[in-house]
DNA sequence: AATGAATGAGTGTTCATTCAT
DNA sequence: AATGAATGAACACTCATTCAT
């Protein structure tokens, strides 16, 4: 390993991350992340043919990422309890995307674009209910949680009313607690509460408090 | 080739919105907005002092548009009955902002960067909170809505879980239509059971069905 | 004309000219016709869309310029007498490529680049014999030139000992002349002597002296 | 992947003389002959102190090459029969730059460039004439060849009423087949008898047929 | 002898903005 | 009110060259 190959190619991703989700692909420069990621502009070149790629790299890797965690979510920890593995769930999933907020706000923008590409957030949604749908569903359902049980209405039910909302509190978090000065475990908090209490309780079909 | 100053105005800043919803603020180029105008260049900036205020004026507008149909709602239609008011209100609220969906794009991805400014959608949340929060609640429970008495917490629910949603509903509502081969009207029923399974239930107090 | 367009637009391209002969296409930068041109580098792009888009530009302004000429010489001029027509033309040819060497340095070069795109020089060529090939060996004939029937062969016999070394001769006689310390007008009488000796002797079919 | 000096240094100089060609000097890319040659871009720079280098190198390696073969006629070959000896010069002469052709066109780009060096293609011709030129013209003429006694004639004649042409011939025969669709066999009795008709035939003093 | 990583100085091109009329 | 011309500062990307091993 000649110098330090990895280490060069990750530090680029990594600042990479964060000045597309400070400034927006369009807004950020190269140059910038050089500068930055303390490494040539032209290293830059040399690991990614072009900025887009970097981003298309990230956006691979993310899609991995949450592949991975998703199928461990269904299979290998299948055999938890319900009530705990919603929980283990919703925690787990929680902090993989408190970790990749910035990612997160990449693909919120870029999936407002209108280009023919699909949308990142499309992408990502579709790896959620990646395995067959019919066996999300019924895995859901057997664990007591109330599901609908046409595909589309669930789908656009998931989408809008679970990860978006979830999405969109990860991304505004910080800016939230900021500027209407609340404390960030007390915005966790209610954040939750809100969540329990309108899509949470749709699923366990309980009136909520 | 508009040779009064109203109509190349109105028309340099209807291209913009439709270019900055399709390529975001940074990615949009004033040559593209004058050549889809049909205007000069330089008369974008006889009008407009730079890009930045094009936007800055597009936001203005938009608030003050959406501040007048909150306030006509809590004022003036008053006097209708809760639960025909509340399916007034969804309805004018939903076309407003489907008349104006490339704004909300713009508005989304604009909240997304991390500069110094208020994200503009938490501005065009505090207008519709604008009025004496208490007032607010009092005026929603006041039609029997549950609502939290925790001004904080009914904030945040009501910002994750409707607004959102909601918005979220009125930016992806295309793309989704065209991706998933689902139908407009369809995919807007199905949008409306999910909120209502979920938030409306919530604020009904009713068990979803 | 606000400004002077034609004329920023005319010293671009007489600049480039002297730069590409100067570095070849290749190894000229439009920063430096900027600044010989003493124009902004911006400007260069609201002419010209690439710095390819120059040279293209003036080959065709080049190739417009001679057809103007030879079609003069074979339409126009036909009521010459035939020994004069021949030392008029030559010397008007001869006099237009000198006023344009820099042009013919590019077209050379250019025509040996390995590209798809037909060598310029062919196209100057064909220029000169654009009109019916066979109309131009009749009336060559009818002056009493020798030339060969085989029109592959005429072509053969013109282009490389007729246009070749004329053309050679007009990008190389200055270097010459100061490489090997030869007065201009005597290398032009010397080079007249060769190109009668040789090309003229097999036209007129004369034992050159 | 050569693991031997001289084998990566050869094809290293293959390479480049091939994307010179191509490319023109300025046109290739040191990448390019790396990626091409198979080996390491920094193991050109091994061998070569640059770009500029290898391109020294490679002239320097054809002038000595053709030094040698001119010598060879001059001297080794000086028994032969005028007429056979006239012929098999030709014949190895063409061969000789065939083989090489495309060193003749980066010869050729380069002279066109306004530097300070002497145009490589004058220290071609100078080789060819590098012994006495008195020598040279009392030899041809003791052959039977009709020379021009003023040495500075001679040169102009030579050079480009018979050097030019046969250059131009090898470095555009290629393309000239392929455009006009022409047999390379027919094109090259074609320029023989061109070549014959003007050049030739001036040196033999004949009317031409 | 050979290589993957790294770099400084460019290089063509773009862009928001301004000027002159 | 409107426009064609002009500009300075970037900008993504490239390239010959060198480093470290």
């Amino acid at each position: 390993m000649p110098r330090n190959s990895e280490a060069s190619q990750k530090k680029i991703m990594e600042v990479a991350v964060k000045i597309f989700a400070r400034k927006g692909f369009d807004g950020a420069r190269v140059d910038e992340i050089a500068r930055e990621a303390k490494v040539n502009k032209a290293l830059i070149y040399y690991y990614f043919k072009s900025k887009s790629l970097i981003l298309e790299e990230i956006f691979r890797i993310f899609n991995d990422e949450s592949s991975k965690l998703i199928i461990s979510f269904f299979q290998d920890q299948a055999e938890l309890e319900d009530s705990e593995w919603l929980i283990t769930f919703f925690d787990a999933f929680m902090t993989f995307l408190e970790e990749r907020k910035d990612i997160l706000k990449i693909m919120i923008t870029e999936s407002l674009k209108s280009n023919e590409n699909e949308p990142p957030i499309f992408g990502f949604m579709n790896l959620i209910f990646q395995q067959d749908i019919e066996k999300y569903i019924q895995s859901m359902k057997k664990r007591g949680f109330h599901m609908s049980d046409d595909k589309e209405q669930m789908m656009v039910t998931e989408f809008f009313t679970d990860i978006i909302p979830i999405l969109t509190y990860v991304v505004f978090k910080d800016k939230w607690s900021r500027l209407f000065g609340v404390d960030k475990e007390r915005l966790k908090s209610m954040f939750f509460e809100a969540y329990s209490s309108t899509h949470l309780a749709y699923h366990l079909g309980q009136k909520p408090k």
